[in-house]
DNA sequence: GTCTATAGCTGGATAGAC
DNA sequence: GTCTATCCAGCTATAGAC
């Protein structure tokens, strides 16, 4: 009994020391890309050895790919923490908030979209498009059911919506408006859904709202 | 005055491979972003060697600032070529699906958004800051005319529509329904304008437009 | 001005001691 | 499992012959 004590210990021990790493490589990607991020950085920032890190992870786009995982996990809990109440366009609001929420905290990297090769690293890792998938269908869900309530026009294809909302995540917009403006990230947040929800255009039919 | 011909020969040869060397950098950071395009690419890629693109640029990064310099060039010249005549809305979606015609064709990198390393080197690069700076000033203008002509809304801060902007021409949603999506580069084109412009709710108020 | 060849460095991954 | 020290590939940039 002792002894099954110890191991526990060292493997929770081993587990903390995992997701600090995760948080240290999530932190690093968000600000300087895969291609930038170099296992020194995220050995330096963790505070252990570079080998130690290939005890985790036996590569670079493994760390990586673990990374998008943990955060797609994050995303799929986050819609199912939702009151089932919540109209459909209000949830997908919510999850957008969130991202762009992370994003400013400097915790959600751009990876899908960046470059063929980190597109194609992800599509390989079964993990990564198992959950990938597993939140597109439940978006597309909520998105159906959006549409049925008149919140969310017909005349686009799914794929168009979908696409968009996923790039609005990793929109560098917000990262000039955090740069270059004065807005405050709460402000940040509510202009960027306001401009992908509502659209630019002046909507003369509403008076003064 | 054989002389002179001779020396005006050799310069246009060496700016006509100027241009080719531009043009397949700018391709190449397209497909691959800067920091996985070497200057092996583009040599094997325009056919002459790597030390002689170091007579026409002297390192990587103002090789890129060349290709990003000749598209905003491009972008001004875009909106300069537009009639007078043509509401001001109009201009902006001209300009946005000129771009997003371009990126599709493999003509337009994503550059100055991707990493904090991209954009400093862009910042420092005088010539680039110029022009985006001449480009933004036309947009402004751009959208203030529209703005006063009650075809954008005007309870956004100008930089969230103008960031939002530029970001929409290297949105990655374009090369996910690319590769993804069967809808033909125009209709991609097209649904992006709509999207941005229009937005996602529904339009309770127009009927059946 | 163009090439071949190479210097010099960086960063992913590992061997081997503890 | 953790470290120090190191290997090796690949890249930017240049020296030097033609």
């Amino acid at each position: 009994m002792n002894l099954l004590k110890r191991i526990s210990f060292k493997d929770q021990a081993f587990q903390q020391r995992e997701g600090a790493i995760l948080d240290a490589a999530t932190r690093i990607l968000t600000r300087r890309g895969f291609d930038l991020m170099t296992m020194d950085d995220v050995a330096t920032e963790v505070g252990v050895s570079k080998p130690s890190l290939y005890k985790h992870f036996k590569s670079k786009e493994e760390l990586a790919g673990e990374c998008m995982i943990r955060l797609l996990d994050a995303a799929s809990e986050h819609l199912s923490s939702l009151p089932d109440t919540m109209p459909a366009i209000d949830r997908m609001r919510s999850l957008l908030a969130w991202a762009l929420h992370l994003r400013l905290q400097g915790g959600l990297p751009f990876l899908p979209a960046t470059s063929p090769h980190v597109r194609d690293m992800l599509v390989k890792n079964l993990g990564y498009t198992m959950r990938a998938l597993k939140l597109n269908s439940a978006l597309s869900k909520i998105l159906s059911e959006a549409q049925k309530a008149g919140q969310i026009r017909k005349d686009l294809p799914d794929a168009v919506i979908l696409f968009s909302f996923y790039s609005r995540t990793c929109d560098p917009a917000v990262e000039f408006l955090r740069l270059y403006s004065k807005l405050s990230n709460a402000e940040i947040v509510e202009n960027m859904l306001a401009a992908y929800f509502s659209g630019l255009t002046a909507t003369n039919a509403k008076p003064t709202l």
